[in-house]
DNA sequence: ATCATTTGTGACGTGAATTCAACATGGCCC
DNA sequence: GGGCCATGTTGAATTCACGTCACAAATGAT
């Protein structure tokens, strides 16, 4: 049941090439479409408006005075719908503003690097870039992509994998100095943690007790919204933290952070993806193309945790 | 086979229901259609246009960057072919420019008296009144309506009838003096006739013999383009000419024109008509109002001649 | 965790629009 | 003036897109 009957677009598209070419049958040529069916479809117009358009006798056509100004209307009308159309669609370039949320961590050490690059490929992409990591709704945010850390909960989000980045638990020198370090994850309950304001998707962090996984976790003494200042804590001596490695290798190498635990979680590593409503309608073209770019550039090192025979740690790799 | 598919007015007008209304429901419940229908039909609009309008969970709706832009253009455009079409509508009143084409001595006499009245109902119309004797094409002069005396040719015009004149031979005293009176039809090849330049649907002058009419007319002295510069040469005495009664009625009571031959066209009447191009769609109601307004005020008086004992001819009724 | 509401999907039927064929009309050239 | 070509119009058959229906999935609230 056609109940949006009337289609008035294609009623103007036809009367505008009527008068333009002068004629039915030319315009019919053109439209691909029979002179019949574009006289009739004149002729349904002209009574569904209720007033005469155009004048015909089968050489001339003349438009009468609502004629005349329909077509000038008309003619606009579908320049703008044009405009419009071309406009929303994901027409050849990517162009438009694109939200990227990221977390912390990621964001400065992956993302922003790229940034550049990215913006002088698509000169008429802008970027917002939200640094949070707090998990945000793709949808009320209005962003277009995120990049999350961890397990991603079932929902209709598309998500591209960009990489996968080891888990490490840390202490500074001077903690471990005061608390100790732990040996087994059970000793956490004595210790301190660092946890987040806000839900993560896993509660407590992974160990694994021969090929069983237990999940153990200091109780916090401070709970922050960001890695980085997690990470500041952490060497601030505040507590234990489970941060990712690319992000605190650095403070490793340089024995600002000493790992704990590692004979517990060698394996212990978490997936970053890049999230993007999806598959239900097509992806905006500057949507696209980012995650794209994020999927081809963006390399995130794993190397392997080492310990010296000076107790110090290295990363391999 | 639906060639002409797409009727893009009707995704933007769903599209900008569900913006306002803020959901698939809501605006399924205002167009009486299913949610089903208006989510279908966004799906198909987006996929057409290769890029996402609206981000879309169950409770909340978000425009994408294009969907924003799109909407904004789409608002603007269906006001504009709101405002096209109501335009276009032969909507309530009467508006717009009315061309009207009369014939000289009709129009004078009898158009041209109401016209003020006509524009004082009509406060939006504007009028185009064009006197010219000459047959002209309704389509190309781009008149709305015309207004012929005599026999009609056959064609998809449609008249209106407004009245009936009685034609008269005529000619002027002094012609008169000079040539003679014709005594019969066949007395016209010996005097001078004034005729049209232009091509008229009878060629001659039509007298009834008994019961036959046959036809006749002196040879032309002079051709004239229109009935009034006819009346003036025949004043003149350049010679006879049929003119009709409502024209030259005065000339006649006042004796500057004489009719002859009237035993044999006693009843030589032509009708007048409104002519307008009609039946295949609706008329514009500035036209129908006129034509209207025309067949009900327009009284031509038909009186009749009768010749008074001292010669001098009156007109009675 | 369950429920209520909303969006998405597959199959189906409907009907409005187009086509096809035949007819009317007008213009043009000889 | 008359036949021919091109054009616009009409009536009946056909078809293809669009919306409905019923059901599934998902999301937010209680």
């Amino acid at each position: 049941m056609a109940r949006f009957d009337t289609n008035r677009s294609a009623e103007m598209e036809v009367f505008v090439r009527v008068v333009d070419l002068g004629g039915f049958t030319q315009a019919a040529r053109k439209l691909r479409l029979t002179p019949s069916g574009v006289s009739k479809l004149i002729s349904r117009l002209e009574t569904r408006l209720g007033s005469r358009l155009i004048n015909r006798t089968t050489r001339k056509l003349t438009l009468t005075e609502e004629g005349q100004a329909f077509y000038q209307r008309a003619v606009r009308i579908l320049g703008e719908m044009e405009e419009a159309e071309r406009e929303a669609a994901s027409g050849s370039a990517p162009r438009g503003r694109l939200t990227v949320n990221s977390n912390i961590p990621f964001g400065m050490l992956h993302v922003m690097p790229l940034i550049p690059r990215f913006l002088e490929q698509h000169p008429d992409v802008t970027l917002d870039l939200v640094l949070t990591d707090t998990l945000i709704d793709l949808m009320q945010e209005r962003a277009d992509v995120a990049i999350r850390v961890g397990p991603l909960r079932a929902s209709r989000l598309v998500a591209r994998k960009l990489g996968t980045s080891r888990m490490v638990v840390v202490g500074a020198p001077n903690y471990l100095a005061r608390f100790g370090t732990p040996k087994t994850p059970a000793d956490l309950a004595d210790h301190r943690g660092i946890g987040w304001t806000f839900p993560r998707t896993i509660r407590g962090w992974p160990f694994k007790r021969g090929d069983r996984t237990e999940e153990a976790v200091p109780p916090p003494v401070a709970r922050v919204s960001d890695g980085e200042a997690a990470r500041r804590l952490a060497l601030g001596g505040a507590g234990l933290a489970r941060l990712a490695l690319f992000h605190i290798g650095p403070d490793i190498e340089a024995g600002r952070l000493v790992p704990v635990l590692q004979s517990y979680n060698p394996g212990d590593r978490e997936d970053i993806h890049a999230v993007y409503v999806g598959h239900t309608a097509p992806l905006p073209a500057r949507v696209r193309a980012f995650i794209d770019f994020l999927a081809e550039h963006v390399r995130v090192s794993d190397p392997a945790l080492k310990r010296a025979g000076d107790g110090r740690w290295t990363l391999m790799g």
